[in-house]
DNA sequence: ATAATAATAGGAATGATTACTATTTATTTT
DNA sequence: AAAATAAATAGTAATCATTCCTATTATTAT
């Protein structure tokens, strides 16, 4: 893979913010260093990077969204404000255990725990 | 909500399979006995169906499925035959423990286990 | 049976993503 | 340093899942 303007500022894009972004997200923040980049580059860029390694995708309901963050975690999503918060929760350590429960070899885990944050709960 | 019997065959046809069916595959059988219903009868029979908590909706990377398990359990995802697999691993119990680690309180959780299934394993 | 209106069929529209292709650009070879 | 090679791009068309729209049909209350 050689090297490219884009594909070193999508990684970029990634890499700066927290926020889990969308393709069109991406796009959109790359334009303004790169004009006329096109979305095609951004999909083949986020895609090659996740294939190196360097990035992760999440699916969120039916939208891909992007993670810099490839060590295994979780995610909280908050139905209320739609934010994905990086969690903790479970490591590798159940692998094992659902191997011998399920004779199943796991690769990863894909958790989203869904409910209302912090900022948007009602009362305790 | 009245009666229609594209709704009652859309539901029939769910909760005879357990095979986590598409839309698009709810459509195709569906039409093997109502031949002129329409895919866009199937998407909002589905979609009221699951307000009315008689399924459930799992995301599959960015493709809907439908279950009429409706009851709290997982999912195993073999990699290579695609197949979703139910268990149960995590329950209920685990609310309070998110609530009081992150301050975030739990609607429901989802879990996508993905690895190789016993059919598809090179060995032990 | 009639009136009121929820639900449908069929097709158009949308949104996310992928595919196509002529051109550009990074790297290799001379 | 110029030419050759092939990977990557821009721009656009195509695809796929899903939703929206509207005239017509079917269910249910009167």
């Amino acid at each position: 893979m050689r090297f490219s303007h884009q594909r070193q500022k999508v990684r970029e894009i990634v890499y700066k913010t927290n926020s889990h972004p969308t393709a069109d997200w991406v796009f959109t923040e790359a334009k303004k260093s790169i004009p006329n980049i096109s979305l095609g580059t951004v999909y083949r860029n986020l895609k090659q990077l996740e294939k190196s390694g360097y990035i992760k995708t999440i699916y969120d309901g039916n939208i891909a969204r992007y993670d810099w963050k490839t060590e295994p975690h979780n995610h909280l999503k908050c139905k209320n404000c739609g934010d994905l918060i990086d969690i903790v929760f479970l490591d590798e350590s159940i692998h094992p255990k659902i191997k011998k429960d399920f004779k199943f070899n796991v690769d990863k885990v894909e958790m989203f725990i869904i409910g209302t944050c912090k900022k948007h709960a009602k009362h305790s």
